[in-house]
DNA sequence: TTTTAAATTTTACCCCCGTAAAGTTTTTGA
DNA sequence: TCAAAAACTTTACGGGGGTAAAATTTAAAA
């Protein structure tokens, strides 16, 4: 780091002794010059301190090297570990992410939206609101941007969808809990917010029905991202009105769960597998805090790392071959059961 | 949205019949121009869809619209939340927040760094990792952008520093603790993450000999961002060497706190302050979660909110003086304290 | 050594907008 | 109504770098 300031490509190209296209060539792809201008430049890299102005090179590409990533509530702790599994795998890439969370507003996806399409993002990775996606705008998006969906899947949208099995997964807990005690109620958000919730509201019906048990749905109320909240409420409220019609029940996420978990507490009940318990509660997702609830929570998994890195793999496929996809692809990774104490 | 496509500023002065230069005032500021020239403009807004290319604006001004977040570890929900409330006072300021997360990883702290500055902010708002932090890197990023230092305090860096009152919210707690039951021990990682640990473990010490009680330091080993997993393990260690010098403990966050509870019900501990509890465990932070916990777990609070606004606030008046501080100030919130279940 | 292909340099133009300076028009206020 | 002030237009330049085309050099192959 000695000698004079450099103020752009032109002066640096100066100093190195070779020409300013050349130069331009090399930041662009250092193999794809001689590598004797190569080890030139880079001797000039240490003794100058010289790096190219994002903005103008990023004026002159139709494409950055920017990956959007857009999802819907950074504040739960499964968005904020997908996105960080994204995150380092976008970085790793040699791309450079931009992570916008809506907050859990339309409007603000929708913002967050316009400000990705105004950096020429060479894609994105999205998990939209679901229920409270504007569609339209969604699709606006997608058409304009390479975009792989991930999580919360909206038909027809994207090059492709990644996410978790629900289907698969709820059926897998439903015959776990049915084998091993009473079948379980379905404890959910009466409207949820996220578009999974109805996946697995129907494949609980389906597999209760197919088991020949009776289906039990226990609706919350309430809306928003504060799930713990609602389970929190919503469980206090069946357990005061004595309307558990079984002795399971299998919450339609984990969130909900660690709500539905301490009002079972609260209230007295013990939950877990042993003889003095009264409950057992089950959950969705491997949510990172499940394993430390009170007692640890039974639930299925989602793949998280195969789920971001396969959404990953799928984009920069696209990325990279410059076209979009001739057929949208879905593609589900299974959930597996994650036995621990509390069902 | 009719017309033709509009590809510049050129083009978009043309259809509205109003010169560039004029134009470009515009968008920098509307009430800058003639109100008929503005009606003028924004009647042509509503024909065409159009709007100034960000990269070229950014590259002809010294200064941009974005200001940076840095956080330490998103996939925590403390600064997850932390960062949710920033970024939205940085956007209703008007401004672009650019959030990033280091990840727990010093060269990714760094990388951020220079990500950063590569886009120009006129300010940042900082959460360094702390001990882990390359202090001499962080020192030439407050050089060369004004930034306020939220969260975690590294002396003399920043213009300003935004935090919790480490000291007050401990020794209250502990004065809380030592007026309803036994005096507590501390329950810490030995060497922690984050640089607030210090100050609370040597406030509790204070504290504890101030009121003529014995300190009794728990420490659990392990290193990282993950606090749950070390207060279960470490907290499991304590109980079954039956190490525990009190029935009070005071956890150093809650989200080892949340981690110990789950060590004490597995365990078979009844925490709580009726009769046939056991144990009594309080944290500090009043996380998102810790409302859920079982039981709830009465901890000491951080004002989220006034450290966000007041971080904000703080640096917008930098920002918009252009001028750096002539004085350092730091801003401390006093903790309040929680009253729940578990102490 | 000659031929050929590949890499580099030169030249030139483009991207899109900020902004200063000078000249022109419109608005304001007395 | 008229001069001063304000707003606008025209003109011109600059920011920092992508990229195409033609000319030149270098390296590899025959």
């Amino acid at each position: 780091m000695t000698g004079r300031k450099i103020r752009n490509m032109e002066e640096f190209a100066e100093v190195s002794g070779i020409s300013r296209p050349t130069v331009s060539k090399y930041f662009n792809d250092p193999d794809s010059v001689r590598k004797s201008t190569r080890a030139r430049i880079e001797s000039a890299l240490e003794q100058y301190d010289y790096r190219p102005n994002i903005f103008a090179i990023n004026q002159n590409r139709k494409l950055t090297k920017n990956i959007g990533i857009v999802v819907p509530y950074l504040a739960d702790p499964f968005f904020a570990e997908i996105a960080r599994n994204l995150e380092m795998l976008v970085i790793a890439a040699g791309y450079h992410p931009i992570l916008l969370s809506s907050h859990g507003s339309t409007a603000q996806e929708n913002d967050n939206f316009e400000s990705l399409r105004a950096i020429k993002p060479a894609g994105a990775l999205l998990a939209p609101l679901g229920r409270a996606s504007d569609k339209a705008a969604v699709e606006r998006f997608c058409k304009a941007v390479p975009s792989v969906l991930f999580d919360s899947h909206i038909s027809g949208m994207g090059e492709a969808f990644v996410g978790h099995d629900n289907i698969q997964a709820t059926k897998l807990i439903c015959e776990y809990l049915c084998r091993t005690g009473q079948p379980p109620a379905f404890f959910e958000m009466r409207t949820p917010t996220n578009p999974n919730a109805y996946r697995r509201r129907n494949a609980y019906c389906e597999a209760m029905e197919r088991m020949g048990h009776p289906v039990h749905l226990l609706q919350a109320e309430g809306g928003g991202w504060d799930f713990e909240k609602i389970g929190l409420e919503g469980g206090t409220k069946v357990i005061e009105e004595h309307s558990l019609p079984t002795d399971t029940i299998l919450c339609s996420n984990d969130r909900l769960a660690i709500g539905f978990l301490a009002a079972a507490y609260q209230k007295g009940l013990r939950v877990g597998l042993g003889a003095g318990a009264a409950l057992r509660v089950a959950g969705h997702d491997d949510h990172p805090f499940s394993r430390y609830t009170c007692p640890p929570l039974t639930t299925v998994s989602q793949d998280y790392t195969a789920i971001a890195e396969r959404s990953v793999e799928r984009l920069f496929s696209l990325v990279e071959s410059g076209e979009r996809a001739e057929n949208r692809d879905e593609i589900f990774f299974e959930g597996k059961l994650v036995m621990r104490q509390s069902a």
